[in-house]
DNA sequence: CAAATCACTGAACACGTGTTCATTTGTTAA
DNA sequence: TTAACAAATGAACACGTGTTCAGTGATTTG
C-alpha cells in the first residue's frame, strides 16, 4: 500500500533486502524446499506479507521447466453433458493446484495448433476430452515428458492414457431393464457421423443385447438421425412414424437426442411409458425435468475427472510406464420413462405386432 | 524426429547455431521485430523448422512482463446460459491470439485466491463473469497494469469496466409485448438471493411497466422462489397456484426459472398462451424446443464477448483511461409463450410448421 | 573522394526463479 | 580439546527470451 515503486512488482529481491538474508532463502522458504531456521523463515514471511510479494509463476516454470497448468481441450460447450464434464474437471484440477487452460476446438487443426501452444506453455499435461489426439504430437508431447490423457474413447496410442465411461457396463444395464419391463422390439438411437463414445455405445448395446437374449444383432434397428441435439431426435421420430415403425425400447446416444425423440413421438401421439421405453445416456438436468422424467445412464463425471488427474500425475512421475485405460462404472437412474417393471403398466404387446 | 537430444526442449540457441547467425537474430525473427535481411530469415525459419522450433511462452512473459495468457472466473456451468457465455469468450479470446486460464469459483473467497493466481502469471487481462471482484484485489491488478472486466453487473469500482446486457432495453420490449397482448395483470419471478443481474432485471421491469402504464409500481406481482433452476421455478408455481394466484403475463428472471414455471403451472391445468403469458431470460436451446416454444430475451454473447476484449485491450494499452460501462442491445424472440398478438387467437405458426 | 546515412547483426544485459556448491556456525562424539 | 558432523546460509549459475547498444559493411549524399 506505502509501496511507492512505480508499478513494479516485488521479487525475491525486494524480500530478501527487506529481511536482511540471502535471496536463496526467500525461494527456499516459498517451494518449502526445507532447511531453513525458523527463526529467519518468520523474518522473511513478515517481509513478504509486508511488501505483497507473491511468486512469480512464470519465472518458476522456466525454471522449473514445467508449469502448473493443465491444458484442457473441449469442444461444444452448449451440449450440457460437455460443460458439467468440464465443470467437474475444473473443480478437481484447481484441487490438486494446478490451474486450467481451456481452449474449445472445432476441427483437428485447432486441435493440433492448441496441444502445440500447450506445449509452449510447458503444461504438466494435456487433457483432451474431444476428437482424436493426433499421434504425431503426442509423441512431441512425450518428448517434453507432457503426459496426455483422453476422455470418453480408447485407443492405441502408445504412451497416452484414457478415461472412459464403461459403455458396455451401461448397455447391460439397459437391456436388463429391457428384459425385466417385457420390452422385444428394441432400437439404438443415433445420428450420423457420430462421436467415437456415441458409436461405441451402438455396439456395446449391440452386444449387449444379443448376449442377454433379447434380440438378434440383425434385429437391432438402427435410428439414425440426420443431426444431432434435440431436433435431430425430434426428426427422427417423425421419420420413423411416417415410415410406420414400431419399437417397444429405445436406447439413446445422448441426452438431447432422448428428449428430442420423446417429444416428436408425443407429436405422433405416442408416449413413454405407454406407448414405448426410452432410455438417454448423460443423466444432464433437463432430463430430470418434469416434462420428461427420462430414465438415462448416469456417467460419473467427479470420479472421471479423479481419474484424469491420478493418471496424469502417474505419468509426469515416471513417462515410460504403461497406458492405462480405465472403464469408469454408470449407473442406471430410472425415472418415468422406464420405469420400475412392477409399476409397469405397459402395452407394448399390442404394439410389438 | 531425428533429434536424440534427451527430452530436452530445443531453444533459440539450438537454432541460431543451426542457422549460423546469432541467437539474437533468431528471437528478432520470432517477435516480428523486423530488421532483419530476408536471406537469413529464410535460413533461420528453415533451421527452426528442422528443429521443430517453438517460442517458449513462459521466457517471453517472463521477459515482457506480461503473457498472452487472460484469466476468467466462471461459477456455475450447469447454467446452460453460463457456459455459452463462456464459449463466447473462449472463441473471442482465442480469436485475439490469447489463451484462457479458466477458474471457476463459488464464494468471495476463492474468487480472491483466484485474481490472486491470475496476477501471478501476469495475465494480459481478467474477465469476471460471476461475482462481485474485491475492491482491494483490483487495486493490485491495476498496480500490475492488468486490466480487469466485470460482465452482466456494473458498479461504481474505479479502473474497472463492465459489459452488460441492457436489461432496461429487455424489460421496454417485454413490457411492450405484454401491453400488445392485452395482458393486465403482470408478475416478476426471480429467486431468492439472487445475483445482482436477477435483481436489476427485476428494477428496469418494475420501471418499465410504470413507465408504459402497463401496471404501477405496487401493482406488479412479485413472485418469489426459494431456489434457482427448473424446480425452482415449478415450485413457485404450485406454491402460486395454491394461494389462487392469477397472473396475465410472466417476466422471468432466467430461463430455467422459466420452464420450471411454466411446468408448473401445466401441472395445475393452466398453460401458454392459452391461461397466460411467460417470457423468459437467456435464450437457452431448451427454451427453444417443442416442449416449451418459449419466449424469451435473448442475450448476444459474441457482441459481449467482442467487448469485453476490447475493454480489455484498450485499458491494457493506457490503464487511466475512463471506466466504460458497456450496455449490449437485446433481442426479444417470439415463440409459443407469448406469440405475436395478431395470431394468439390462431394456434402458433411454428406449431403448424 | 570523404562523409554521412542506412540496414543489418552480434554481444551483453535483464526478467525472477530454483538449485548446486562451498562456507560458516553450532553441536555431538572421541 | 579436537575431530566429525549436521544445519543453515550466501554466491553463482541456469532456465530461454526480448531488447539495447555498439559495430560492420554497403549505399547515398555533399
Amino acid at each position: 500500500m506505502s509501496d511507492s515503486r512505480g508499478g513494479r512488482s516485488v521479487s525475491a529481491e525486494d524480500v530478501a533486502k527487506l529481511a536482511g538474508v540471502s535471496r536463496a532463502s526467500v525461494s527456499r522458504v516459498f517451494s518449502d524446499q526445507g532447511n531453513v531456521a525458523r527463526e529467519t523463515r518468520e523474518k522473511i514471511l513478515q517481509a513478504a506479507n509486508e511488501l505483497g510479494y507473491q511468486v512469480n509463476f512464470l519465472a518458476q516454470g522456466l525454471n522449473r521447466k514445467r508449469s502448473q497448468l493443465v491444458g484442457v481441450v473441449v469442444a461444444r460447450l452448449s451440449d450440457p453433458f460437455r460443460s458439467s464434464l468440464l465443470e467437474g474437471l475444473l473443480s478437481e484440477i484447481q484441487r490438486k493446484g494446478y490451474q486450467a487452460l481451456v481452449t474449445e476446438v472445432r476441427d483437428a487443426d485447432e486441435l493440433e495448433m492448441t496441444i502445440r501452444r500447450f506445449t509452449q506453455f510447458r503444461v504438466s499435461g494435456v487433457v483432451v476430452t474431444s476428437g482424436q489426439p493426433p499421434v504425431e504430437l503426442v509423441k512431441e508431447c512425450v518428448q517434453h515428458n507432457i503426459p496426455v490423457v483422453g476422455i470418453n474413447r480408447h485407443m492405441d496410442i502408445p504412451d497416452v492414457d484414457f478415461v472412459c465411461s464403461d459403455n458396455k457396463m451401461a448397455a447391460v444395464l439397459v437391456a436388463e431393464q429391457f428384459v425385466r419391463c417385457g420390452c422385444s422390439s428394441i432400437a439404438w438411437l443415433n445420428y450420423k457421423d457420430s462421436t467415437w463414445s456415441g458409436i461405441n455405445r451402438g455396439e456395446m448395446f449391440c452386444q449387449a443385447t444379443a448376449e442377454i437374449g433379447l434380440c438378434d444383432e440383425s434385429d437391432l434397428l438402427h435410428i439414425v438421425a440426420d443431426m444431432d441435439g434435440y431436433e435431430g431426435g425430434r426428426q427422427a421420430a417423425h421419420v420413423f412414424c411416417a415410415e410406420g415403425g414400431k419399437v417397444d425400447g429405445v436406447f439413446c446416444a445422448n441426452a438431447q437426442l432422448a428428449c428430442g425423440f420423446l417429444d416428436g413421438m408425443r407429436e405422433n401421439g405416442f408416449d413413454a411409458p405407454q406407448d414405448f421405453h426410452i432410455i438417454g445416456f448423460d443423466n444432464t438436468p433437463q432430463t430430470a425435468q418434469y416434462s420428461y422424467r427420462l430414465t438415462t445412464i448416469h456417467q460419473d463425471v467427479e470420479e472421471t475427472a479423479k481419474r484424469v488427474l491420478s493418471c496424469l500425475e502417474a505419468r509426469g512421475q515416471d513417462p515410460y510406464i504403461d497406458q492405462t485405460i480405465e472403464e469408469i462404472p454408470v449407473k442406471l437412474v430410472i425415472r418415468n420413462t422406464s420405469p420400475d417393471f412392477e409399476l409397469t403398466s405397459i402395452r407394448t404387446k399390442e404394439h410389438a405386432r
